[in-house]
DNA sequence: GTCCCGATAGACATCGATGTCAGAAATATT
DNA sequence: AATATTTCTGACATCGATGTCTATCGGGAC
């Protein structure tokens, strides 16, 4: 059979609940039975049974990290920081995708947040921009963070992101840096509050740099392959053309690097490209993509981190809970700078 | 206050016992009298609390998915099917990423055993190849699935796959009919036993096409797209050189169209190009890469059926958990008969 | 009409931990 | 030394379900 609480309790010769004490590490436990319950449980090898815990204590140790698409490598990143930081606090995380377009999602969050007794939920964009969604949560009072929220200035819940325009705006300041002076642009999926921030950046550091921005340079995508792909070919059918694509993500500027290669237009030296993300995919095209890395594992584990804070569920709108993590220009051969090279 | 199944039990006038055997579709309950139950438990808005319940019968109503890299598309996708399938049977899922090379895995499997008290386990390649693992979760009491294990025949578990060795067979026929004679191969890593089943798949199709099978265009690799890039430099720099190029799995098979990009050479006029596993990767690549469909969620889905089973636990070696799924070659424009086009 | 049997339903104990509260021990105060 | 205060510890109820066992119900066989 397996060891419980009684076992240790009885071969340490005390009771059940100054186990407990000591699992938990709390105080008023003397530092002698401490130890000699410490030991018991070693030998034993006594691991506390969670539902019973959870049954009891009304806390789950348990976290849910919800996204609206589960397959995409920023999740699995961010899923991986999380998983790691779960696992050094003893809580368990759950990896749920949650698709908003479905009839039942709150049917499907609620059945998870009730009978699992959810400690907090983690929701991945565009999930943390939906206001639907946050109201639900609050509803079943389950604490949340938000990674890349639409708005940080006045929300009372946590948020961990990284300021998306201003690495537009970096990004694009590295492409004038580099002799471009005509830009496209190509934007990303409006339901995605990231979009407008990418876009910003962008379209300030023209300002700054005094350049008109060619509206007709600046296309609508959403995110896909298939939307950077046409996008990028109708910007190489324009003349003129411009000399450089900023693309809103990475597997947009793969399709621009597609195009390119369909039309023969040469990487970099005819058409520089740059992406955002540092998806898998930029450093497996031809050439690199340039792109800008967001430290995904380490918001995942940031979120975590807030979550168990004691003191989160009771003040979620204090501001040590909104983080900002920073993020790097990874310069590579698609705007021919690449010092990382395939 | 949450519902809890004595309000269930009060407002339907009956005990909580008759609830619970409702809720579990039981047998021994009467039509009307189940229906009202249900009909409270709708109004009410009932979640069986799943602590409780675990607590009580000692089942978990828990399957872990073990992974070695969970980032890959591989993963996801086997993780998207598990959990719908888990869902739709009301059971939860866990991913947990198990690095064997780490000193601690022993410890942190056993930790997730023994505090959960998991159900099931399933295990994608190559961890399902991994005898220690396997004899582990045998010594914890813990009934598991693998994912295409290394062999299948006297097995003592049960099992999901595809035929590999034929799928390969296939594919290879399939660039021998569109006329190729001299066929690069890149094997995959040694340690999935996948990449011995594919190699045996790709000699037997040119042995029985009666072609011989040049040993200098075998090449090993690692499954990572740098592997398949300096194989594939490796190949076109070959006199004679091969027309076609199979590798084992597409991130391998895109570093070979990268190769061929950087070489000026056409595919699929000058080289045709296949590659395994059908990941996002062959789609996204230019031009898109022809490859092999796995099922991958429904083998996420079938490995969460078996472990459901109620028999699986007392004989886990029965050939009915033994499932063989189906797979698609997928014909794209890298040889050249692209149905689907980017 | 009685007896028997399977189907149905409920009472009660139980799973393994934690929360509450009151009593015992140790320490501080006068 | 007696009392007040604080620090420890354990008894017991409790969390919300299911397992076991027994009682009741209804219908068919005799």
């Amino acid at each position: 059979m397996t060891v419980t609480i009684k076992d240790v309790a009885a071969h340490a010769g005390v009771s059940t609940k100054t186990v407990s004490r000591v699992m938990n590490g709390e105080q008023h436990v003397r530092t002698h039975v401490r130890e000699a319950v410490m030991r018991v449980v070693g030998e034993l090898g006594y691991r506390p049974n969670a539902y019973a815990r959870s049954l009891s204590s009304a806390r789950s140790y348990l976290i849910a990290l919800f996204f609206d698409d589960p397959a995409s490598g920023y999740a699995t990143a961010m899923q991986r920081g999380a998983l790691m930081r779960c696992r050094e606090r003893h809580y368990h995380l759950l990896v749920q995708p949650l698709d908003l377009a479905s009839a039942t999602w709150v049917d499907e969050l609620t059945e998870t947040a009730q009978s699992l007794r959810l400690d907090g939920a983690i929701l991945a964009p565009p999930l943390s921009q939906n206001g639907a969604l946050l109201a639900k949560l609050t509803a079943l009072q389950i604490p949340f963070v938000c990674i890349s929220p639409a708005d940080t200035g006045r929300a009372a819940f946590g948020s961990v992101e990284i300021d998306e325009e201003r690495a537009a705006y970096d990004m694009t300041a590295r492409l004038i840096a580099l002799g471009h002076r005509d830009i496209g642009f190509i934007e990303g999926d409006r339901a995605h509050a990231s979009s407008a921030k990418r876009r910003a950046g962008f379209v300030a550091a023209m300002a700054a740099a005094g350049l008109a921005v060619d509206e007709r340079h600046m296309l609508r995508g959403d995110f896909s392959f298939r939307s950077g792909l046409e996008a990028g070919e109708a910007l190489l059918a324009m003349r003129p053309r411009p000399s450089a694509i900023f693309a809103s993500n990475d597997d947009m500027a793969l399709g621009v690097s597609v195009a390119a290669l369909k039309h023969h237009v040469a990487v970099p030296a005819d058409l520089a490209i740059a992406g955002f993300d540092d998806a898998a995919t930029a450093r497996l095209a031809w050439p690199p993509i340039t792109t800008i890395r967001q430290p995904v594992s380490e918001m995942g584990a940031a979120a975590v981190d807030i979550l168990i804070d004691p003191g989160y569920r009771a003040n979620m709108a204090a501001a040590e809970y909104r983080r900002r993590l920073g993020y790097d220009l990874v310069a590579r051969d698609s705007t021919g700078e690449g010092a990382e090279t395939a």
